[in-house]
DNA sequence: CAAATTTGTCTATTGATATAGACAACTATA
DNA sequence: TATAGTTGTCTATATCAATAGACAAATTTG
C-alpha cells in the first residue's frame, strides 16, 4: 500500500488554471529540497507526462516562476532552480524583527511605509484595552532582509501614550528602539492568532509577489511586563519566501 | 489619505479565475464578521460593483460557496450565510488536540485514517534524534469538530518503543492516551515550524476543501519532561476553518 | 561535425472564463 | 394587487486556458 505518496493531484475546472497549480507544486518541490537548488529541473516533456497536462501548460507555469525569479530557463541546456530556502522567522514572548534572523541573512531592516492618527476600530480597542474609537497611531512597516520583503505590518498604538512615535519610528527604523523612548524598555508578546489567505493587492504591491500567492496572517499584542496592551499588530508574511518557527516563550 | 482600506483587489489573468477569487473575498468577509452569519449577503449586483464584475462572475463564486454548503440561496429573497466562524485551533506546549476546542465545538474527535511502518525519512530521523533510516511508526488521523474535518496529521513515533501504538490509537482514539499506554504519562512541545500552502489532492479529499483551498501547516517535535524526543508530526488545518491561537507556552 | 537533447516560437482548435443584455420566477411590501 | 427588489435562466460574444503538432535555435555529447 504504497506509492500513493505525493500522487498526481491537479484539479480541472477548479477555478485555478492548471499552469498555476504546476507552479504552486515546483514551488513546494523546492522548498521540499524535491527539486534540488542551482540544479536543472527535469526537462519539459518530463514534467507534462509527471502533471498529465500537455507540454505548453508546463511552459506557462515555468514562465510564471521564471517572471517570480525561481527559475531561470537557458534554450538548449534546461531550466535551473535559483530560490533560496524559506527563512525561518522566529515567533515567541520576545519576538523582534532583526534578532531571529541571524545568521540567515547578511542585511535585514524595516521601512517605514506609512503613518496615521485615526479611531481605533473595534478590533483594535479590544486588543489596546481601549474605548472604542479612541485615537490610535497606526504605522505600516515593511520588513526587508537581503533586499527582499519578507514582511507587511500595521502596528497601533495608543495615540496620546505614544504621540510621535511614528517620527521615533521614522528616525529608529526599529519598534523597539522607538518604544525605548517612551519608558518601555521591555515587552513582551500577550496573544499571536495566526491564519493563511491568498494575497490581496496591497500584499501584492508591497511584498514583491505574483497573483494566486499565499500570506500567512499574524495578529498580536504586545504588553508591558506588568501585563498593559502596547501594541496591536497584523503582519503579513508571503508563504513562499517565509516559515514561522514557534519558539519557547 | 484614507480609503484604501481594503481596496479592490481582484487580479485578473492570474492563473486564479475572478469567481474563485471572489468566493475566497467573501469566506473571508464571513471570517472577519463583515458578512455576519445568517444574515444575508448585499445582493448580485452590489457585489458585482463593489467586486468591479459582472453580476455573473458573482453568480459563479456564489454558486460554489452554496456547494461548500457556506451560502444558501433562496429566489426572490436573497443569499444567505450558513457557515460558522472559524475554529481558533491553540497551540502551545501542551497541545492536546481536544483540550483547546472545548466550548467551540460541542463534538470532536480523531480518527485514524491509516498507519504503517517505514525507514524513517531524513526529515523524521532527524526530529525524533534517530538513525537516518531506523524504523519508525507513521499513523494518518483526521481531527474532526462538529462533523467537519479540522485537521490532518501524521505523527511518527520510533517504532521499537512504541510497538503498538497503532492499535492503542485505533482503540483509544486519543495519542495522549496511546502514549500513557507506553508510559509517557506528560509530554511537551518541543518545536513548531510553521508554513502555509495551497491544498493538495489528499489534503482536499481528506479535509474536504474545494481545489484552490489553502492549508496551514505545522510541523512539530514532542518531548519527554526530561527531553526526549518521542513524536514527529506534520498536521495541516484547512485556513477557512481554523486559526492557530499561540498560546503561552 | 553529426546527432541527440532541450528550450523557444508559431499556428490551429477546443473548452472554460468573463462580459452583456433581456426576461422569467419568486418574495416582500406599500 | 400592483410594484419594487431579488435570484434564476437563456442567448450571444470575446478573451483566457489548454491541447496538439511542427519546426527553429541553442547546447551538449559522441
Amino acid at each position: 500500500m504504497t506509492g500513493h505518496d505525493v500522487a498526481d493531484s491537479i484539479e480541472r475546472r477548479s477555478g485555478v488554471s492548471l499552469w498555476r497549480q504546476i507552479a504552486d507544486r515546483i514551488l513546494q518541490a523546492i522548498a521540499t529540497g524535491d527539486f534540488a537548488e542551482n540544479a536543472a529541473l527535469p526537462p519539459e516533456v518530463a514534467l507534462a507526462e509527471r502533471y498529465g497536462v500537455n507540454r505548453h501548460t508546463v511552459r506557462s507555469a515555468i514562465s510564471a516562476l521564471v517572471q517570480e525569479g525561481v527559475l531561470r530557463a537557458e534554450q538548449g541546456r534546461g531550466t535551473f532552480v535559483l530560490s533560496r530556502k524559506r527563512l525561518s522567522y522566529p515567533i515567541g514572548a520576545r519576538t523582534r524583527f532583526s534578532a531571529g534572523l541571524q545568521g540567515q541573512t547578511s542585511e535585514r531592516h524595516i521601512v517605514l511605509l506609512a503613518s496615521s492618527i485615526e479611531p481605533a476600530s473595534p478590533r483594535v480597542a479590544e486588543g489596546l484595552g481601549l474605548a472604542r474609537g479612541s485615537e490610535v497611531i497606526r504605522l505600516e512597516t515593511r520588513g526587508e532582509a537581503d533586499g527582499r520583503p519578507v514582511s507587511r505590518a500595521a502596528a497601533w498604538f495608543e495615540a496620546r501614550r505614544f504621540a510621535g512615535i511614528d517620527k521615533a519610528m521614522a528616525q529608529t527604523g526599529s519598534i523597539t528602539a522607538s518604544l525605548a523612548r517612551f519608558g518601555v524598555d521591555d515587552y513582551l508578546r500577550q496573544s499571536t492568532v495566526l491564519s493563511a489567505r491568498h494575497a490581496d493587492a496591497a500584499d501584492l504591491a508591497d511584498l514583491d509577489l505574483q497573483p494566486g500567492a499565499i500570506v500567512l496572517v499574524t495578529v498580536a499584542v504586545n504588553v508591558t511586563p506588568d501585563g498593559q496592551p502596547i501594541q496591536f499588530s497584523e503582519s503579513r508574511f508571503p508563504a513562499e519566501r517565509v516559515e514561522l518557527k514557534l519558539s519557547a516563550l
